[in-house]
Parts: structure tokens; sequence; C-alpha cells
DNA sequence: TGTATATATAAGCAAATAATTATATAATGA
DNA sequence: TCATTATATAATTATTTGCTTATATATACA
């Protein structure tokens, strides 16, 4: 089922990462589409430096990774971290956030800027 | 699978709960063990204010429910809880911590107390 | 080379969290 | 009925968290 359980300190610590709305949505919409910061501000209407500490917290713990492409930087989630598996299914049991970056197309936000 | 997904905004909340080092190893012992509060307090080597604190927020969004057994009041996970299924894929994930009972038996603070 | 755009980072602050200490409640047993 | 034990609750405090505003950096493009 799985290789190994994960420690005690590291699942807490996990869990509290996740334990926030923005970030748990974060980390549910990378698992399938990459995104970059400008996105995110668009989908939860918060200031961009809010945005940047959030996907900051998560890179620490290495749970997603970023990428510059030209004048933006993408992030998407590193399936290779030791604690994906944990992650994932958790992601699993959350509903799909499709719809919101479907509402970023549709007013031409996604296009603009990525 | 799953019947349902669980809302975006209870997910966190939940996670955000066992984003705890102490109630998360509080749920996964309950899970299959019924404790009292003392236990714990000796378990985690914290003061008996802290577990019952802890115990009440687990308890305030249903996570656990108490019974009271003449003096003692024990805990245990509440299995009927919409969003158990949620927390039991988490804690299949965990390491056993039955060996933090074990101590409890060998030093006799189990028996005295339960 | 200068300006605009995307992003990161730092400093400051208000709200939330988790502990402590002190006190209240409830059951047990002499 | 009184002392003891188990637990809850309230008040206080220190720490952590998540935002804001201000500023720095890095790329693109005219």
């Amino acid at each position: 089922m799985f290789k190994t359980a994960v420690e005690m300190e590291k699942a807490a610590m996990i869990l509290k990462l996740l334990g926030d709305k923005t970030r748990l949505t974060m980390v549910k919409i990378l698992d399938s589409h990459d995104c970059c910061v400008c996105e995110f501000v668009e989908i939860f209407k918060m200031s961009q430096p809010a945005i940047s500490q959030h996907l900051r917290k998560l890179k620490d713990v290495g749970l997603v990774k970023e990428e510059r492409r030209g004048q933006w930087i993408f992030y998407s989630v590193n399936k290779n971290n030791a604690y994906y598996s944990f992650v994932a299914e958790i992601l699993k049991q959350l509903p799909d956030q499709d719809e919101k970056l479907k509402v970023l197309e549709e007013n031409g936000t996604r296009m603009t800027c990525c």
C-alpha cells in the first residue's frame, strides 16, 4: 500500500500547510495544471505578495517547484517529493477545481498572462 | 470511491486541526483505542488543561466524542462523522502509535487511571 | 538603454493559536 | 458530608500566522 509511513512530525507539518484554504486549493489546482502567480492572484482575488508567500511556504517544504518561463514563473506540484503520495491521497478526496481555471479562460485572464 | 468530495472549506478546517502533532497523534491513537484525558497527559507529558483543550477542539468539529465512565471521561473517534472517511485516509498513512500505549501499561499508568 | 511587467522579499501589524495558571464542576469513597 | 481525583473552563500571555505596504530584482520590449 504505502512503502513507509510518514513520520508524525512531518505529517503534522504537511497537514498544517494544507490546513489553509488558499494553499489547499492551490495544491489541488497545481496537481493537474501548472500555474503562474498572476493566475492565482486572479483566482483568489488576493494581493500578489500574499500569493507569493503562500507559494513560498509550499516550495520550502518541497511540495511545489518553480520554473521560470521568460517573464513568468510557473509553479507545479513536485511529484518526486517524499510526501507526495501522502498529499495525493488527500487531494483525491477534494472536489475538482477546474472551473476556477475555466473562469480565467473565459474572461481572458489566463491568456493575457500566461 | 468516495460518495462525495469534501468541501474545500471543510477540508482545510479538518487539515488545520490535524496539523498539530499532538492532535494528530491523539486522533491516530483514538482511531484504535479509547483513551481518557489522564492517559494523554502521561503520553504527551503535557498539562491536563492543554490536553483538554486539544480534545475540545477535536470534539467541537465532531471528530471525537466523549463518554463519561464514572470518574473518567473516555474519548473515542466518532466514526459517524461526515468527515471520518476523509480523516481515515490520512490516518492510514501514519505509523502505528501503539507503543505509546504499551509504555503506559508497562509503567502501570494505564491501569491506575483507566 | 529605459520603461513596463511579473515576481520576490522585507518590515510591520492584527488576528489566531497554544500554552500556562487559577478556578470550577462532578463523581468517588471514607 | 468532606476530601480526593478527574476533568473542564476562564483568563492571561507568548508565539505564530497571514495579511498589508513598500521596495527590490529580473525579464521583455520599444
